[in-house]
DNA sequence: GCGTAAGCGAGACGGTACGTCTGGTCTTCCT
DNA sequence: AGGAAGACCAGACGTACCGTCTCGCTTACGC
């Protein structure tokens, strides 16, 4: 279950618990509500139910309470996201060696099959087709500041020799992740051999 | 334009022409005026606007009439889809080399990027994301028989020598086409050289 | 009960069976739902409970047939008085005597205790004092035509020499009516004498 | 202007000055203050403008603030109408003639025409056809204690033989002021001829 | 003179209703 | 028969107030 997620032995369609009122601090409580509700929505009923009144519904929230501190429901998942992802699948930033890229791939492959905020990625990426706005939004707070990570620390690896990507670090990264994305998008069951594939014949130095 | 696209000369906003009524017969034109309205919408206005109201609207067509063929818009969009991408994309049947291998994934990028029914599949693609019924009309309809023609082809170039694919055929073909997919739903710029390196490094035979 | 209002011995808060459904022309069924409901819930819960939502849900309407049908809540209880009052307190218009008139007054007063009809032309004169739109209706539709009815009938008693009206007719009617509609807000019980020494000394000629 | 209203000079639309906080006492600028903006913004807006919050915001007060003092904003306007009406039209106690019978009763109209306390009088008057509660404390705080004062003033004028009620004295003081607050419901211009006429046939001694 | 108590402005909170909008169904009329 | 027209139910949208609550501050009182 992604982190902002109640545990597994919570009850989904019981009534919240009434929460202490924060006065005129912004309540923490019910910003957590509100993302365990969204995670739970998209996981459990699809997108298709991640309607702003459900979301107030289940998480026990006023519908104002949202519209206060989210500009829309995309942001809402951007925010589980954020915080889901840094936690489930950070990028490592220590150990630029060439197993090391290798693990954090399949790691990123099971973070989109099986994780709950592998759906929520793949569910912002879908809607930054519909909305440009959710494009902009998903690139700024979230691919943009992971794909620079990731950059830095694939050219740390090849600077020590580990790596000997065969493009551009962009257009690698792009060719590395894009199958992955591409296999969840379609329904393709997780294939760990894709990934050691790619890991061989675009980063491997050869021979 | 896309095939099944009004021609550039003719007035996309303008009140549509009376067309011939057609008796019991189910009407061609109207299935076209449809057909047309939506590839138009979903290029100017974006998926948002894509309604069937404003499709009927724009078509010149009662909702009803759209309700009676198809059961949702998704399906009118594979309708453009399929017949649009037979036409300007089709799987070559016949030059099983690496060149049009090569050639045909050149093709691929540029139908994502600049044709209007790659938008189409793009769109379609993300709409799967949020429905699962979209998700297996896109499938049945379009990518598993496009995919196995596609792995039909690469099979006989193989037998021809003239490939050695790193992998089982899908998993090469998700290799191949994810990072292009996943470049275009980012919005990246078409890369004619990452298009270069997948096949060299996937399926060139290794010299 | 007023006219418009469902027989006592049908049910309030059950489930309203499915009508009919209209076509393309307006539902009569829904129409009359909808007064009903609205005539319903003011006798019922009181002006605080009419709002559009619960006269949507009472008739087993949709929001949007209301409003398509309505400008405001006000204009159905407007509709609701109209239809009511003509059937429970018609304006007289062939017996001229001083002993109709006072008749008609003792049958206002009753209006205004007993009606529903008549809690409804409260309501709307209480909502006249709270929006300049609500009063400009309620005089075009209700009160002008009704107005202009006594003003003639009362002109009719006068010429045969029935009546000497201390005042012009407008003047004289306020008079009449005025302290039968104030104690009725208020609250006052009915008080048949009022209305008799009111006759007496605004209408009777002076013997 | 009415007694609680700010002069004409200052400014509605301006941000309110700082009061200086009173520390565990009443604040009995924050009092006025309410008062004032709720006069005003009932003259200037209407009352669907006359929220609690619109109050708060005109007169530069926490909302808290009001819901202490104030059981609902009916009763901010019952004290503004008690205040004023005590000021504008107090209720003669000295002088039980018919003439000062009929010149207060000139000055009642005038007051519902002119005084904007008066529209707040109509204002009471109305809601409490929605409202029980208003309708109680309307008669409790304002229209019960008038009416005593007015009864005891008739009954001293009858017993000086100035003059001779046609009925008692309630229902003779809903039909002199009844025409009168009716008229200002119904928008009529006040009518001097009207209220000399209900004097001469309900309280004069008859020649 | 310092703690306690209350009033104050501020504003977040869970709610309800607003009036608008679109989707998908249904019926009637017309060609 | 089939297309055009449009009314219908359903329910999400984003907004405005409701009345409650807590916060941090300020002032007055009493020990």
């Amino acid at each position: 279950m992604s982190a902002t997620s109640t545990p597994p032995t919570t009850e989904p369609p019981e009534p919240p618990a009434p929460r202490a009122r924060s006065g005129n601090r912004r309540d923490e409580a019910a910003r957590l509500a509100v993302l365990h509700a969204a995670d739970d929505l998209l996981a459990e009923q699809g997108f298709a139910a991640l309607t702003v009144e459900a979301i107030a519904r289940r998480a026990g929230v006023a519908k104002q309470t949202i519209y206060r501190w989210w500009p829309s429901k995309v942001e809402i998942l951007l925010d589980t996201l954020i915080e889901d992802s840094a936690k489930t699948l950070p990028v490592p930033a220590d150990r630029p060696t060439a197993a090391a890229v290798r693990g954090y791939l399949h790691d990123f492959a099971r973070f989109l099959d099986r994780d709950p905020a592998g759906k929520v990625l793949l569910t912002l990426l879908a809607q930054a087709q519909h909305d440009p706005g959710t494009a902009a939004s998903l690139h700024r707070r979230h691919l943009g500041p992971r794909r620079a990570q990731e950059r830095a620390w694939l050219a740390a690896a090849a600077d020590a020799g580990e790596l000997a990507p065969a493009l551009d670090l962009d257009a690698v990264l792009d060719a590395l992740t894009g199958p992955l994305v591409y296999a969840a998008m379609t329904g393709a069951p997780a294939r760990p051999e894709l990934v050691d594939t790619l890991v061989d014949r675009l980063l491997a130095p050869r021979g």
